[in-house]
RNA sequence: GGAGCUGUAGCUCAGUUUGGUUAGAGCGCCUGCCUGUCACGCAGGAGGUCGCGGGUUCGAGCCCCGUCAGCUCCGCCA
C-alpha cells in the first residue's frame, strides 16, 4: 500500500488523530480517530469488518455485535463511502493476524461512526484492480486516482520533482516562472492559440517551451535558471507523448561549457535513480556517442543500448563487387550495412520472410541475408558473391556456422535508419533487463542538413545552437560538415531531452542564418528581439530540458504516459472528465471578434 | 490524413470460426441468512437497443457495407 514518509506529521483534529497505514503494535490501546474510504466491507450479520483506506494504507475496523447503533450506521454502506470513526487499537489474536497488511497485527474496535459521504455504487471498483476501459478511467479520473498503482505514481512524481528542486537549488539554480500567454514561436510544432480580447484579430500562443525566455534570463544575469515548465504543442499523441501538454525540467546556465552541463545532469540522474528506484545505471559517467557514430552503430539517434546488437559497415568490401546492387552503393553518401544475428542461421523460412516484411514497412526495398549453415552459405544473394568476397565478409564480421547476416544498402541515413529499425525488431529475441538504465549522450549533431524537397540547406536542429568552431567554421567549412554544440540525453531507447550550447553572438547568428538562406532583414524580423538582446550584453550560455513525464515513466516501468499524469487527455486530445475542448457562448466569440467557419460536414455524419 | 486491434449486463469477459429455442459467467447491485473475516460465506432476485445505421436471409450478437468511440502505430513532434 501507499508508503507514507516517516516524517509525516500527524495532524490531530476532530476528524483524525492517526492514519490507517501507520498503525501497528506500538499503537496498542490507543484511542484513535481516523477518516477514510470504505475499501471493503465484510458483513457477518452482527460482526462487521471494514477495511478503511486513507492515503497511507489500510486498517481493519471491527464493529462488535453488541453495538447495534454502529451496525445500523454501516450495514448498508457501499464501498468508497467516506467515514470518520473513533475507536481503540487492539492487538489481533495470533491466528487472525493478516501478514499482507502493514497494519495487519492490529485492528480498531470502533466506538463511533460518522458517515461523511454515503457513496453510490461506483462505475468501476477501486479495491479490485481489474483492468478498466481507458474511456471510463479518464471520465472518472478522480476515482481511478484512488487505485493504488496510479496513486503511487502521482506521489512518486511529486517526490521526484521535490528531489529535482532540492538538487538544483543546492547548485545555485533559481526557479523562475515564465509566461503561459506568449507569442507564437517562428519555428517548431503547431501552436495552441489564444485569442486576445483587447487586440481583436491577434493571438497569444502557448509556449512550446520557455526557450526564448530562459535564454533572455541568462542575458538578465541570472546565472542558473530552472523551472518545472509546462510545454504546449498541438501535435498528435503517442504512448510516450501526451497530446497538447507535457512538463519539462527546463534548465539554462550562463558561462558554461558542454562538459560542465553534462556533469550536472549526470549527477542529477544518478541521484534520482539511486534515491528513487532500485534500478542500476549501466555506465557512469554516461557514454558519449557522436551522431555519426550512433547512426552507424545503432541506426537511430535514440538507441536502446541494452539490445546486444550492433550494425556494422561493410561498404568497403563491395567497392569492386560483382554484386551490382551493393557495388553501386559504395559511393560517397551511400553505404552497405550488415547486422549479424549469432546462432539464428537455421531459422525457418518464415523467420526471414517476416524480417523482410518488416524491412519493407520501414521503407527498404528488401532485405538481403545470408545464412551460414553446415552445408554452406544460403540465401537469395549468395549466388552474386564470389568465394573470396564471402571469405573476407566472414572474417570481418566474425561469422561462424549457424549465424545469419542481414544487409541494407543505399543512402547513408536511410540505410542506417532501416537497419536501426531491424535492430529494434530483433530486440524481441533478447530479454532486456528492465532494472538497467542505459543512459547515453548523443553529441556532435550536424548544424545543417540538406532539404531534398526544397533543394536547400536547413538547420537540422535548433537554429540558436552554437556551431562548433564558431565563426571560423562557418566561414571555412562545408556547411553540411559543420557540427553543433547540440546534444540529446537518451535512456533505454527513449529520448529524455535535447539541449545545446547557444549561439549568443549576433555576428555568428547572422552568418549561420545566411547559410540557411535567411537575409539579415529576415532574421531581424523573425528573431529580432533575441538578436537585439544579444547585442546588449549576453553571456555565453547553454541548457537542456529533460522531459519530466518520461522520467517518471521510466523509473516506474510504465508503458503509457497517462499513467504518470493526474488528469491526462485521451488520444484525441480531449479531457473526457471536463469535456474539453467545448463550444463557447456566442457572446464570448463576439467579444473576441471571432466567427466560427466550420468545414462542410461530410455526408453521413 | 492513413493503417491495425477492440466494442456483448454497472465492471471484466465468454459466445462470432460453422447464422437457428428464452444471449451466459465472475464481480457489483437488491432481498434474506450468517459472531473472526480479510477477494468472507450461503440462498434467492433484478439487470441486455450485443456501439450505431443500413443490407443479405425464413431467421443476424454472429455474414456484408457504412459509421461512431477507445487504444496502438505511421504522418506530425524547432
Amino acid at each position: 500500500m501507499y508508503r507514507a514518509e516517516e516524517s509525516m506529521v500527524p495532524l490531530e483534529n476532530r476528524f483524525r488523530t492517526d492514519y490507517c497505514g501507520l498503525l501497528g503494535v506500538g499503537s496498542e490501546n490507543r484511542f484513535v480517530r481516523m477518516g477514510g474510504w470504505v475499501h471493503r466491507k465484510r458483513d457477518h450479520g452482527g460482526l462487521i469488518f471494514i477495511d478503511l483506506r486513507d492515503h497511507t494504507g489500510i486498517c481493519q475496523l471491527v464493529i462488535q455485535p453488541e453495538q447495534q447503533a454502529l451496525f445500523n450506521a454501516v450495514e448498508h454502506l457501499h464501498a468508497e463511502s467516506v467515514i470518520c470513526i473513533e475507536g481503540t487499537v487492539v492487538l489481533r489474536s495470533p491466528e487472525t493476524v493478516n501478514s499482507r497488511l502493514a497494519s495487519g497485527e492490529i485492528e480498531v474496535v470502533v466506538s463511533s461512526v460518522i458517515v461523511e459521504s454515503d457513496a453510490q455504487p461506483l462505475p468501476f471498483p477501486v479495491a479490485d484492480e481489474v483492468p478498466t476501459s481507458e474511456e471510463l478511467r479518464l471520465k472518472y479520473r478522480f476515482i481511478d486516482l484512488r487505485r493504488e498503482k496510479i496513486h503511487e505514481n502521482i506521489i512518486f512524481r511529486s517526490r521526484l520533482t521535490a528531489k529535482v528542486r532540492r538538487y538544483l537549488e543546492e547548485r545555485e539554480f533559481i526557479e523562475i516562472q515564465t509566461p503561459i500567454l506568449t507569442s507564437s514561436s517562428p519555428e517548431g510544432a503547431r501552436d495552441f492559440l489564444v485569442p486576445s480580447r483587447l487586440h481583436p484579430g491577434k493571438f497569444y500562443a502557448l509556449p512550446q517551451a520557455p526557450q526564448q525566455f530562459k535564454q533572455l534570463l541568462m542575458v538578465s544575469g541570472f546565472p542558473r535558471y530552472f523551472q518545472i515548465a509546462p510545454c504546449f504543442r498541438d501535435e498528435d499523441a503517442r504512448a510516450d507523448r501526451s497530446p497538447g501538454e507535457f512538463y519539462q525540467i527546463d534548465m539554462e546556465m550562463a558561462f558554461i561549457e558542454q562538459n560542465d552541463l553534462f556533469e550536472i545532469l549526470e549527477g542529477m540522474f544518478k541521484h534520482l535513480t539511486e534515491t528513487m528506484s532500485q534500478k542500476r545505471i549501466t555506465q557512469f559517467p554516461f557514454p558519449r556517442i557522436s551522431y555519426r557514430e550512433v547512426m552507424n552503430r545503432f541506426g537511430t539517434d535514440k538507441p536502446d543500448l541494452r539490445i546486444p546488437l550492433e550494425i556494422q559497415d561493410v561498404t568497403s568490401l563491395f567497392v569492386n563487387s560483382s554484386f551490382k546492387v551493393f557495388a553501386s552503393n559504395t559511393k560517397e553518401g551511400t553505404c552497405v550495412k550488415a547486422l549479424v544475428l549469432k546462432g539464428r542461421g537455421g531459422e525457418s523460412r518464415m523467420f526471414y520472410d517476416k524480417a523482410e516484411k518488416r524491412a519493407r514497412e520501414l521503407g527498404s526495398a528488401g532485405l538481403a541475408y545470408i545464412q551460414f549453415r553446415q552445408e554452406g552459405p544460403k540465401g537469395p544473394i549468395v549466388k552474386f558473391l564470389g568465394e573470396s568476397e564471402m571469405e573476407i565478409l566472414k572474417k570481418q564480421l566474425a561469422l561462424e556456422t549457424g549465424d545469419v547476416v542481414f544487409f541494407g544498402a543505399g543512402k547513408w541515413e536511410t540505410t542506417c535508419k532501416i537497419m536501426g529499425g531491424m535492430r529494434i525488431y530483433f530486440a524481441d529475441l533478447f530479454e532486456l533487463d528492465k532494472d538497467e538504465l542505459s543512459f547515453c549522450w548523443i553529441v556532435d549533431f550536424p548544424m545543417y542538413e540538406y532539404n531534398e524537397e526544397a533543394k536547400k540547406i536547413d538547420f537540422s536542429h535548433n537554429p540558436f545552437s552554437m556551431p562548433q568552431g564558431e565563426m571560423e567554421a562557418l566561414e571555412t567549412m562545408q556547411p553540411l560538415d559543420i557540427l553543433a554544440y547540440q546534444y540529446d540525453i537518451v535512456c533505454n531507447g527513449i529520448e529524455l531531452s535535447s539541449g545545446a550550447i547557444r549561439n549568443h553572438r549576433p555576428d555568428i547568428m547572422y552568418r549561420a542564418f545566411e547559410i540557411a538562406g535567411y537575409t539579415k532583414e529576415e532574421v531581424d524580423s523573425r528573431f529580432g528581439h533575441m538578436i537585439d538582446a544579444f547585442k546588449l550584453g549576453a553571456p555565453p550560455h547553454g541548457g537542456i530540458a529533460p522531459g519530466l513525464d518520461r522520467m517518471v515513466m521510466i523509473l516506474r516501468d510504465e508503458q503509457n504516459i497517462r499513467e504518470v499524469i493526474a488528469f491526462p487527455m485521451n488520444q484525441q486530445a480531449q479531457d473526457l472528465m471536463m469535456s474539453a475542448p467545448s463550444e463557447v457562448l456566442q457572446q464570448q466569440l463576439k467579444e473576441l471578434c471571432l466567427k466560427i467557419d466550420l468545414p462542410p460536414v461530410k455526408e453521413g455524419k
